[in-house]
DNA sequence: TGGGAAATTTTTTTT
DNA sequence: AAATTTCCCA
């Protein structure tokens, strides 16, 4: 049956000699420092196709770890390949779809059913914005977005709410204990968030040696793609699972680390030979990809990073294109110039599924829809507003998590009344608190009501209404289909009727996007998601909560095919590859993003997400630019992005605001320049004078200083000021006489 | 009480 | 522009 020892050499067969060594390395820690393009991920599906064929390793002694769930599919398929319908077995996944699969197993001993719900972004922030309320904070001091984001950051670092000091954060008093409030909401709720996944698989791991053991031995090689972004839990994790067999091997370049705001710590990825000892380090340096402009110019903007080990990446694809540059009038220009490019281009017999539009954030990529609509070219946003994440989709599967997980409040706080049924806001919070007194989820408020006689008169017949409809759905959970289900719910619910009566085009649509979720449901249950082997007698969890799993931790980025033009963010293209890249939007405040301005921590992320975008490029790379930005319904006026200027002249062409002797990014402008007055009209509507972070201004009271930061946009954007003569001070650019030195 | 309209606030990147 | 909160009427 297994004849896969025959051919092992065979497969290392068309590498160099440095993929061939890491491909081919027995035993230990083995740490993989990789350049963009060099050909990484071949050379991990190599080694795993080696491990199994030379016999090392069984199918499921093998555990690869990537970063997207497309990214897991892919090397899946390769490994497959490899080893002609061999590879089965082999665990290829994310963390957190690697974690979630783990605790659907262990869960038990941790107190929680293992049909628990995975609660989204938007899940945690409504949890926490009702704490926060139930707590009588002020949401004010407590937005629900930020808190979330803390607690998300805290998870990332492995510290639970007990863990906190008061260095973690200004006032850890009440904010860890609205964290300890939600992680018991949770607890109630049978729900964990994404963080949790990782949080309470090592958990498990540290309190019950037993498991970890199992774990331990099972899997006696671990890789770990992307490992520059892996974050303080991750590393945790996999200090565990490696601890006993220490076959440990890490691919990863400090140039590319692009999470830090997800806790992706570069010392985990610098510091792997003095936490693994002995490891052995293969680089790969060689880069396959790119031509060599493109190579140079990456390389040019990200050598003025400090916080690198450095490397000498060469390729042999000699010349090339130069980077071209154009700068447009305004956003629309920008997104026409791309296009005609691109129309260009493809007379030219480029296919569009080799062509990318890559930018800073989700919100560029409209004007690019609607000038690529004109045109009626195919193209596919990835990310963004996510299928999963419309309205009527996240309600549709909101019934489907409630009849898996009834105690799953979100979910049930959404449903209870949509489509409206007369359960309004103050019904539901009576409910929650009926809930909250009995140490149960809304739900357990739900029955303790109806059998306590907590309501009356209208209230009390639609709760016991919406009650009954939740209990003969669930009757049908083992004996349907997952779209039989769904249908079920929507049409029992009367969700379809209240959208057909509406009868505005909206409605329609969000039709349309339920019959789109349903064939996906069909589809679903139509495929094996997962290959189990035999070894892993795995609790069949049912293909609902399959399903539920996994639209709620695949990322759309993870469907892309046809002959059609993604659309993404830089962060979503790591690790992918287009001979034509449109980079577009390189402007101070969005490119680096102004966030990250004042920070040079953060200016070097930036930089690096700028290197991570080039390189992406096979043949042709473009970098454009907008004076004028249409940006969350303002316009503001924007400076060059200071990276543009780092590129080496000799490796552009095209229009740049350096040639035409411009200022640039960060730079200072040149000195006898007229003084800008922006309070004569010069500056019309809701245009932004060319400010940032550096400029120095005068101001007839306080005198001369520098801008350190600026709040806002438009007329009514505040700057901080450092005056020489009067230290720091905020001011209102409408009212303030400034003028720009 | 519930529902929808109007006013207000807030802007990064993702599993 | 979009998400969220407040306001006002039935």
């Amino acid at each position: 049956m297994n004849r896969a020892p025959t051919i092992p050499d065979r497969i290392l067969d068309g590498l160099n000699p440095q993929q061939r060594e890491a491909a081919g390395y027995s035993e230990g820690p083995l740490l993989i420092l990789a350049g963009a393009g060099s050909g990484k991920t071949r050379t991990l599906t190599h080694r795993i196709a080696h491990l199994i064929a030379s016999g090392r390793a069984r199918p499921h002694e093998v555990l690869a770890v990537t970063f997207t769930n497309k990214a897991a599919r892919e090397m899946r398929d390769r490994v497959d390949a490899l080893l002609q319908n061999q590879g089965r077995g082999v665990w290829v996944s994310t963390f957190h779809s690697a974690c979630a699969r783990i605790l659907r197993r262990e869960i038990g001993h941790m107190g929680f059913e293992p049909g628990f719900s995975i609660y989204d972004d938007a899940d945690q922030r409504t949890a926490l914005r009702r704490l926060i309320k139930e707590m009588g904070l002020s949401d004010r001091s407590y937005p629900a977005r930020s808190v979330r984001s803390q607690i998300d950051r805290f998870k990332n670092r492995g510290l639970w709410p007990a863990d906190l000091r008061a260095q973690d954060t200004l006032d850890s008093d009440r904010l860890s204990e609205i964290y300890q409030a939600y992680q018991s909401s949770l607890r109630r709720a049978n729900a964990l968030d994404f963080g949790d996944l990782l949080m309470l698989t090592v958990r498990l791991f540290q309190n019950h040696p037993g498991v970890l053991d199992y774990y331990q031995r099972r899997w006696r090689f671990i890789l770990v793609d992307e490992y520059q972004d892996t974050n303080p839990i991750q590393y945790q994790l996999l200090r565990l699972l490696s601890q006993t067999h220490q076959n440990l091997c890490v691919v990863g370049d400090e140039d590319q680390s692009i999470y830090r705001f997800r806790e992706a710590d570069i010392r985990n990825i610098l510091d792997f030979e003095k936490d693994f000892p002995g490891a052995r380090v293969v680089r790969l340096e060689q880069n396959y990809r790119s031509t060599q402009s493109i190579l140079d110019a990456a390389t040019a903007v990200v050598q003025n990073n400090v916080d690198r080990l450095g490397k000498r990446l060469f390729t042999e694809r000699e010349g090339g294109d130069p980077v071209r540059f154009f700068e447009a009038a305004d956003d629309r220009g920008e997104a026409s110039y791309v296009v005609s490019e691109l129309l260009r281009r493809r007379e030219e017999g480029l296919s569009l599924k080799d062509a990318a539009i890559f930018y800073r954030i989700h919100a560029q990529s409209r004007v690019f829809e609607e000038e690529l609509l004109k045109y009626n070219l195919p193209y596919a946003v990835i990310g963004g507003t996510r299928f999963y994440d419309r309205a009527e989709v996240k309600d549709a599967l909101a019934y489907l998590r409630v009849l898996v997980n009834r105690n799953d409040s979100e979910s049930l706080a959404r449903i209870i009344n949509r489509p409206a049924r007369g359960i309004g806001a103050t019904t539901v919070a009576r409910l929650f608190e009926a809930g909250n007194q009995r140490n149960t989820s809304l739900w357990g408020g739900v029955e303790a009501s109806l059998a306590e006689g907590l309501l009356t008169g209208a209230a009390l017949r639609r709760v016991r209404a919406f009650h009954a409809l939740i209990e003969e759905l669930r009757n049908h959970i083992d004996q349907e289909p997952v779209a039989d289900l769904l249908a079920r719910a929507l049409d029992r619910s009367s969700y379809l009727q209240a959208l057909e009566e509406d009868g505005s085009v909206e409605a329609e649509t969000r039709r349309e996007n339920l019959r789109e979720l349903l064939a996906a449901a069909e589809e679903f249950a139509g495929q094996n998601p997962e290959p189990f082997e035999a070894e892993d007698e795995e609790p069949r969890a049912g293909t609902l909560q399959l399903f539920l799993e996994q639209v709620t931790l695949y990322s759309s980025a993870d469907t892309l095919d046809g002959e059609t033009l993604a659309l993404m963010t830089v962060h979503l293209a790591k690790g992918l590859e287009f001979r034509v890249v449109f980079m577009v939007g390189l402007e101070e405040g969005l490119f680096p993003h102004f966030a990250s301005h004042s920070d040079p921590v953060g200016l070097e992320e930036e930089r690096r997400i700028c290197y991570v975008g080039m390189t992406r490029a096979q043949e042709s790379l473009y970098l454009t630019n907008a004076t004028l930005r249409r940006l969350h319904g303002r316009v503001q006026s924007n400076l060059p992005s200071r990276f543009l200027d780092e590129i080496p002249p000799d490796l552009t062409v095209g229009s740049t605001r350096a040639a035409r002797g411009l200022p640039v990014g960060a730079r200072e402008p040149p000195s006898p320049e007229p003084r800008i007055d922006w309070n004569e009209g010069q500056w019309e509507g809701d245009e932004l004078p060319p400010l940032e972070p550096g400029s120095r201004v005068e101001h007839p009271i306080f005198g001369a200083g520098a801008i350190t930061e600026i709040v806002g946009a438009g007329p009514a954007a505040k700057i901080r000021v450092r005056f020489e003569r009067v230290g720091m001070k905020t001011i209102v650019l409408r009212y303030a006489q400034l003028r720009l030195l």
